[in-house]
Formats: structure tokens, sequence, C-alpha cells
DNA sequence: TTTTGAGTTGTTCGA
DNA sequence: GTCGAACAACTCAAA
């Protein structure tokens, strides 16, 4: 006997909260939810390591929400939600859009292949603020500054949708002759890195929640100065939670705007605002995850050199501020904001290496690897996005240490060898007398790398290449 | 169509 | 130590 119902595949939305193309299943009575694992189409774009890793524990704890009855897959969705619909009496389809191209692409498809066939197949926004297509300038086109984008584009059109509760009274149902156990899914690979990251990260929808608790508590009131201090608990570090849907920006836009509207929580929407501006960038760009936007930095001459790019993986420049950034990046699958910055900048202007090289490795590595966000930052950083940093913004990680780290607790703490160094010469060891590197238990070149660059010289050569590029002149 | 004001996150130098 | 200017024009967005 078979039973009429709906699918909800599950994507980049695993909650039950505040899930509009769930909602619309739940309203079938029976649910089927189902979670694919794609990487046929994805191809070159399939997750990295960290987010395999973080995927894995998200869909323990949504299979655990919905009672064990997650159904999982991994193959093409078109072929596999076919063969689902041969053996049930589905009667719609719903998702939660993605925006990554190969998923439009993909997505298009498989609304045309069942739409012929009659079904009911719908699509929800249930990651974004705004749709890309809604927001545009008066004359019809993208925004290319993110000013004008967030305060005329979105802030004046229609408010953020309020969040709905998760569905009642549904009975979710399971695929028990095809759906496979999560661990089959091999998303953790061979190496057990990641069990350093776990504690770092409480999963899932609750997860979230708490995460928002806590930034609540003791973030949201510092936020906008505080951001910028990469030893202080005043940024939310809800990005990954984001990512996967775990919890929605509508959620957080009306939380964090109902507990007190103040400069403070303007500041945090501001930067949900960015997250929607990378959304706009990409949608509008397919090609911004690998070309550069401005085209004129196609002439840019990066440098190649492995063994650099090998140092800046590793955390082993010999520049603190940027090898603390890279070892956080490594042992937890995030880094902060403010480090983001710093590290980007030395890759692209001081070691000049091409952004895509950041772009990857930063893909591999984050719990948060967002398409979009990602490869908006790295052309920011890089000088060859929309609303780029100017060629002439060059970080200098020694600056940044002592003015966002001033005590060291950051670089002391993701680089112990350096622990016992002075404040005076913790962001810049080489400068340090020996006797206070002896004192301190540093032998350059033994205990910690000497710099891999020369930070005043290869500064004045990225400002001679960048400045090549602005006029044209290669 | 033309004009005008403005543009995430910095550093260095010299007074 | 602090402060303002230079860095470099260019493009965007809207009046």
């Amino acid at each position: 006997m078979k039973e009429s119902m709906a699918i909800h595949w599950f994507r980049q939305d695993l909650r039950l909260a505040d899930n509009p193309a769930l909602t619309k299943a739940a309203e079938y009575g029976n649910v089927l939810p189902i979670y694919i694992l794609d990487d046929e189409n994805a191809q070159e774009y399939a997750m990295g390591g960290a987010s395999r890793w973080w995927l894995n524990q998200s869909l323990s704890a949504l299979n655990a929400s919905l009672g064990g009855k997650l159904s999982i897959y991994k193959g093409n969705p078109l072929e596999v939600i076919a063969d689902i619909m041969d053996r049930f009496d589905v009667k719609a389809l719903y998702w939660n859009r993605c925006y990554e191209p190969w998923r439009i692409d993909r997505d298009a498809k498989i609304k045309d292949y069942f739409k012929i066939r009659d079904m009911e197949v719908q699509s929800c926004n249930g990651s974004l603020l705004w749709e890309p297509w809604d927001i545009k300038k008066n004359d019809h086109t993208p925004y290319k500054v993110f000013t004008p984008f967030y305060n005329k584009g979105c802030l004046q059109a229609e408010p953020p949708r309020k969040p709905l509760l998760a569905p009642q009274n549904v009975a979710y149902l399971r695929d028990e002759l095809k759906s496979m156990r999560i661990d089959q899914l091999n998303l953790l690979g061979r190496r057990d890195w990641y069990k350093k990251m776990s504690p770092h990260w409480p999963m899932g929808e609750k997860g979230a929640h708490d995460r928002l608790e806590q930034f609540l508590f003791e973030g949201l009131s510092h936020y906008k100065e505080g951001r910028n201090f990469p030893a202080k608990p005043y940024v939310s570090r809800l990005s990954p939670y984001l990512h996967f849907g775990e919890v929605s920006p509508n959620q957080l836009w009306q939380t964090v705007q109902s507990v007190g509207q103040d400069t403070q929580s303007d500041h945090f929407c501001k930067e949900l605002g960015w997250r929607e501006f990378s959304y706009s960038q990409l949608y509008y760009h397919p090609e911004l995850p690998r070309k550069n936007l401005q085209a004129k930095f196609d002439a840019f001459p990066w440098s190649q050199n492995e063994s650099a790019l090998v140092a800046w993986q590793r955390g082993q420049t010999g520049v603190p501020m940027v090898d603390a950034g890279m070892r956080e990046l490594w042992q937890t699958g995030y880094m902060h904001n403010r480090v983001r910055m710093i590290v980007g900048s030395f890759l692209v202007k001081n070691l000049r290496l091409h952004w895509t090289h950041g772009e990857r490795w930063f893909w591999d590595t984050l719990v948060d690897a967002d398409l979009a966000n990602n490869s908006a930052s790295w052309q920011w950083i890089a000088g060859c996005g929309a609303d780029a940093a100017p060629y002439f913004r060059i970080f200098n990680p020694v600056t940044q240490g002592q003015k966002f780290d001033p005590k060291g607790a950051y670089v002391r703490n993701f680089i112990p060898e350096l622990s016992k160094l002075e404040d005076k010469y913790l962001f810049s060891p080489w400068e340090a007398p020996e006797h206070v590197l002896e004192n301190s238990g540093v032998i350059l070149g033994v205990t910690y790398p000497n710099p891999i660059v020369d930070l005043k010289k290869s500064r004045a050569h990225a400002l001679k290449a960048f400045q090549s590029v602005k006029q044209g002149l290669i």
C-alpha cells in the first residue's frame, strides 16, 4: 500500500525551523526528507575536506531531529529522485534554492524534468534575505559597490521574511530500501585531523542556536569594534551554520534586530548584507570563482613559488600573525575575519601568489567554505573584484598584530614556540636581539622559521606591480 | 546627459 | 607620540 507524500530535498538548509520548502512539503502530511551527496555535478566545486566533516556531523544532527527518518543518497539527484518517484506515490517535490552556478543549472534541469511529468515542483528562498534578481539599480543592472547595494538596494526593498516555526504534525517517512547510512557517504576521509576540530563546534540546528545565544550574551554589545580582535569572543562564528543552513539569515536578522536596534546590531546586520552582496556577485558573474572580475588583472605578474605557497598553507612563513592565522585554520577549520584579511593580503601582495591559490586552500580547509563568500572575498583582497580594496592597501602583519592582538594572546595560542617572547618582538622575531631570543627559547631557523619574505621590499614590489595594472601598462 | 559626491577593514612619512 | 596627507585616479550611483 503506497502512501501519498511530498519530498523535501535538504541541501543547504539543514534545519526544521524557518524552512519554507519543508513547510510547504509538510502541508501534505507525509514527508519523505532526503539528502543527496552530489559530487557528480559539482565536479571541481565539490565540497572540501573541512566542509565534509561539518556535513557529516550536521546530517547526524538533522537525522536525529527527524527521528532517524532522513533518507540519504549519493549520486546524480535527477536519477535518485526519479527512482524514488518510481517506488513511492510522490505528489510534490520541494527544495530551498542554492546559488552556486552548477547547482542552478542542475536544479533547472530537474525542475523541467519533473514538471513535464506533471509533478508539483517548487523551490523556495531559504538562504538569502533578498533574492539577487530583486536587488538591482534603477537601470536594472546589478550593483557593483557595497554601500549603495546595501543601503538603497537591500534596506529600501521589502524587509526580510519573518522566520517560520518548524512544521508540526508531520509524519516523516524513510526510504528503508535504498537509504544509505551517513557513514557510507565517506565524508570523513582517511585522516583523523578532524578529531581536533570537534570540540570547537557544537553541531546542528541546536548547535547553531546555542552559538547564537552565546554571541548575543558576550559578543553583540561589543561587535562593531570588538570584531577586529581575534583573541576576543566578539565575533559570531556563525558562518558555517549559515552556510549549511542550520540557522537562516532571517532568523539571525530577526533575532539581532529584536534584542536592540543600535549601531552594534546594525553592524552585524550589515555583515549579513555582505553575504548577500557576495551572492549577488556570484549570481551575476558565474565565473567569479576562477576569473578576475576586472579583466585588466588578467595580465598581472603573479609569481610562481610552490615552496612559499606550502609555507603559507602550513603556517611556516616566519611571520607570526600570518602563521597564527593559518594554524588556526588548520586546527579549527575557522579563521577570524581580521586575520583572513591579513593572511590574504600577505599571500597576494607580499608573496604575489595568485588569489586562486588562497581561494582553493580556504575551500578545502574552512568549515564555512562558501563559494560566493570565498570567491568574492579573495577577489576583494586581491584588488580585482567588485568594490575591491585599493591596490595600495597592503596589510602589514606586524602592525596589524600590534594593533589588534596587543597582548599577543592570539599569536601565543597558535604559535606556542613563541609564547615566551616578549610583546615587543612577538610579531617580528627577526628584529629581536640575540639574547632576547635566547631567553625565550627561540632559535630562528630552528624552532621557528626565518621570514620567507622581506615585508618592506615585497610591499614596494607589489605596489609597483599593482600600479602598472591600474594604469594598464601591461 | 552631465555633474557631483563618495567609496569596509591600511601604511608610511614627515611635520 | 600624534596627526594629516599621500598613495591614484576611477567608477559608481543618483540627482
